[in-house]
RNA sequence: GGCCAGUUGGUGAAGUGGCUUAACACACUGCCCUUUCACGGCAGCAUUCACGAGUUCGAAUCUCGUACUGGUCACCA
């Protein structure tokens, strides 16, 4: 056995246990969580990306734990260029930030790495080394095309299908005629010996989905490719052994690995980690069906489509604790000034099955969320925005900056605030009537039934007697007369009781001046709406209204 | 096909044997408030928890079976 791990790994000289010298048990409190975000560097974040290092950077730093970062680079193929530098920047938007380990495309912080896979190949093939040495691994010659046939055989039999037992042709191949082989420079992988019973189960008690029982895992799994790199149950036993990692927080496309997982932690007399598996987020796809977010198909899948709308980044993110945590959303209703750091994160309270992405919940979330915000920090956050995707918006935003933020004070910074915006990228079209440069090219939604002539008198009429310096209640009595004088009720009551004694009521003098102003027959406040305005610039919305009627 | 899991209104869900005539939130509908809209308030929206059988005085909750949905069965992670 000896003569052949040194054949297939000539090179490696320590051993497991030099390595667990290295990489000694962090010195920790009982009871805190170390955790990891493991993603390979496609450098593209997906919302369930998202999601699960949130998850796991929130339990983490509910015990003052450990959260760091390893990229799996273990296939080559998928590495993009930059792909590092561009999941640490997404997930810092989101305030998802490690205490450990990659930092860039080259740099890492933290005493147990390196924290970049194809760094690790040393340590992998240490491990797989001991393992061939105590004959419980083995090389296998197959090709592709010898693996495919065994599946249809096993299939055309109904049998179960995968490399075991009989199947596994090179499980006792003899030791001398693998060494010809190798010397002979055919290629070849090292699989894992299992020593599991199919007919034996093996109960895993995972923090989220509860109690799960299956059959013991006796697949000789592949642990090193041909390429002298780990497959990812192999670097996942290694990292997260040596990493001292407490919990694994990942998708539950994984479950089905756990006993190759926990037999590979029993193999090296190791306590396996405990492990929370998520569900995935779905959507209803075309035909009907319940589907995971794909990161092909589903626009909202990637993590810059809410960038590009304009939704904060704190909506979303409160949106996924909402989904991940059922009992958050009263929490955060009762605590609403608190900081989500406060909220105690609890896997008892994750949904077992796949919740659907609800966008109309979301945008409520952070409809709410940019309510509750100051003027000043929605300003900020349309800026922002708008610096991006709206260079015209921009421009006005910057030259009209006190303006702008008295526009966005509206009915804001109160105890119940308009709830109008619902994300940064749908203001501008609520807001651009206070733009005189967006005014053009408008079409009036006037009341049909009121006809040009009464509106010319009731503009008339009102630029008259405007003043600026009225207050509020000065300004609505005045408006009440002029409904009186043109024979509108200025008491929506009694408008109400005996519609037939009026022409109308002073809600159709408002609307007529509310569109004259803006266009809409819906705004916010009209009274503070024509004080920013002014009264100069009342005067050309009249005309400009005015004439409009009259070229009709 | 094997293995594993899930299934409570349009959506997310609460619920762990009696306090459930099934919370709460989103969406939708209606009413009220109101100078418009938004906000807010009130009401409506599952006679029933995929289906069938069983256990029990009693089941959304426990057991079994069926159906459906999802995941997985790579030298991808």
């Amino acid at each position: 056995m000896n003569e052949l791990a040194d054949l297939i790994f000539p090179n490696i000289d320590k051993t497991v246990a030099d390595y667990e010298k290295m990489y000694p048990a962090r010195e920790l409190k009982e009871g805190t969580i170390v955790t990891r975000f493991a993603p390979s560097p496609t450098g593209f974040i997906h919302i369930g990306h998202l999601f699960s290092s949130f998850v796991a950077k929130k339990v983490a730093q509910d015990t003052d734990g450990i959260f760091y970062l390893r990229i799996e680079d273990t296939d080559q193929k998928r590495t993009v260029e930059n792909g590092i530098t561009n999941i640490i920047r997404d997930l810092k938007n989101y305030n998802i930030t490690f205490n450990e380990g990659m930092i860039s495309e080259t740099e890492e912080i933290g005493n147990y790495g390196p924290y970049i896979q194809s760094k690790r190949k040393e340590i992998y093939q240490t491990f797989a080394k001991e393992l061939l040495k105590k004959g419980l691994a083995y090389p296998c010659f197959c090709t592709e095309e010898e693996v495919n046939d065994v599946r249809e055989i096993q299939k055309r039999r109904k049998d179960r299908i995968g490399y075991y037992g009989e199947y596994a042709k090179y499980r006792n191949f003899d030791e001398q005629e693998a060494i010809k082989k190798i010397k002979n420079n055919e290629p070849y992988v090292v699989r894992f010996k299992s020593m599991g019973d199919y007919n034996k189960k093996i109960e895993i008690n995972d923090a989220i989905k509860g109690k799960l029982t299956f059959p013991e895992n006796d697949l000789d799994i592949v642990i090193i490719k041909s390429d002298g790199l780990p497959t990812y149950h192999f670097a996942h036993f290694v990292d997260d052994y040596l990493m001292h990692t407490t919990h694994i927080i990942r998708s539950d496309e994984w479950i089905s690995s756990l006993p190759i997982h926990i037999q590979l932690f029993k193999t090296f007399n190791v306590k396996p980690p405990k492990y929370a598996h998520l569900s995935p987020l779905m959507k209803i796809d075309e035909t009907g069906s319940k589907r995971k977010l794909s990161k092909r198909k589903d626009p909202e899948s990637a993590v810059s489509y809410y960038h590009e709308k304009g939704i904060p980044k704190e909506a979303v993110i409160l949106y996924i604790l909402t989904v991940a945590n059922s009992n958050f959303e009263a929490w955060y209703d009762t605590n609403k000034d608190a900081s989500i750091d406060d909220f105690k994160f609890d896997f008892k309270k994750v949904s077992s099955s796949g919740s659907l992405f609800d966008y109309d919940k979301l945008l409520n979330i952070s409809k709410n969320y940019i309510s509750r915000l100051t003027a000043k920090e929605v300003y900020d956050g349309v800026l922002e925005y708008a610096k991006e995707f709206d260079l015209e918006f921009y421009n006005l935003l910057t030259k009209y900056k006190d303006y702008s933020i008295k526009i966005f004070n509206i009915e804001r910074e109160q105890k119940k605030p308009r709830k109008d915006y619902d994300s940064y990228g749908n203001i501008k079209d609520q807001v651009f009537y206070m733009y005189d440069e967006l005014f053009s090219d408008v079409t009036y939604d006037f009341d049909e039934k009121i006809n040009k002539e009464e509106i010319k008198k009731v503009l008339d009429s009102y630029i008259e007697i405007y003043d600026e310096n009225d207050d509020k209640d000065t300004w609505f009595s005045k408006m009440q007369n002029i409904g009186d004088n043109l024979g509108y009720c200025s008491n929506i009551k009694q408008y109400k009781e005996n519609p037939d004694n009026y022409k109308g009521s002073i809600a159709d003098i408002s609307n007529i001046i509310r569109v004259a102003v803006t266009t809409s027959r819906m705004s916010p406040d009209l009274y503070e709406i024509l004080k920013l305005l002014g009264k100069d610039r009342i005067k050309d919305r009249f005309n400009k209204a005015i004439q409009k009627l009259e070229n009709k």
